[in-house]
DNA sequence: TATTGTTATACTCTATAACTATA
DNA sequence: TATAGTTATAGAGTATAACAATA
């Protein structure tokens, strides 16, 4: 089931080719998408959802902010606080790639019965959720290992 | 079709967190894999084969020579290059990831019977082939679109 | 006293350009 | 003259720790 493996890398590799046409990075690309999946929120909140420190939001911000895709603003009950939202510019960035996202799907999955597909997402599904609790192997995988 | 997306993301994690436990950046366990694979070589073929500059290679060299995976010697025939091959270490932690994600396909596509299987694995590969002929669709992904 | 976001500092990955040794 | 690998320099992402403002 390398196969599965290899997939992954080809849509990884797709995605960053997309991102290098726009001149974007992928943690800042990330950012954008988050913020037009979920809408504002606090720089905290957007360090938890993006898994990375504060410190790193700050940076990815400062960046996103000056080309134009992001607005801090003060938070209105907490001053300590600063929201953060898309400009429209940045909207039309995540909606734009959402819909390329839905292309790029519709055009791989393109000539397959329903009959096919409806089998292969029964598995994707089972075996995504499987993956969710595989906890890692370590074990196995020690370089250091005798 | 986001379920793939989402696999695609999880199957990126679970590697990213094997590396994690073993110390090993993403790129340096990248050289370690590709050397398992392809055996030994030389740094302008290993700088090709990752698709990154020369200059990028001597400095995960350094470092994975620096933690004993790797070694650097010197071409026979050609004193301007350097082959780069695997330690013993750098082999057992190559065999062992291997055999990590073997466990790991293995773990994830149990329980489901042959047919199902066959099934998916046919629209994979059609899937696959079709990624890789895909070219960027930079229009729709434009952020900067009207 | 605890939390939010920042500055200070450091390490990794990456790239381009200039340079050395060799072909 | 061209090629392989290095040093020099720079920018992005990430982390920890110390700090300011606020709760």
């Amino acid at each position: 089931m390398e196969g599965l493996f290899e997939l992954a890398d080809l849509l990884g590799e797709s995605m960053q080719r997309e991102l290098d046409t726009r001149g974007l990075t992928r943690p800042r690309a990330e950012v954008v998408w988050r913020l037009g999946s979920d809408g504002t929120m606090t720089q905290k909140q957007l360090s938890q959802a993006l898994r990375c420190t504060p410190r790193n939001v700050t940076g990815l911000l400062d960046a996103l902010e000056g080309s134009g895709l992001v607005v801090r603003r003060p938070h209105p009950h907490d001053r300590r606080s600063t929201l953060v939202g898309l400009t429209s510019r940045g909207k039309r960035a995540s909606a734009a790639w959402a819909e390329g996202y839905t292309k790029l799907a519709n055009t791989l999955f393109a000539d397959f019965n329903s009959a096919e597909l409806a089998s292969f997402v029964r598995i994707l599904d089972r075996v995504r959720a499987r993956l969710r609790r595989v906890p890692p192997v370590r074990q196995s995988l020690s370089p250091t290992a005798p």
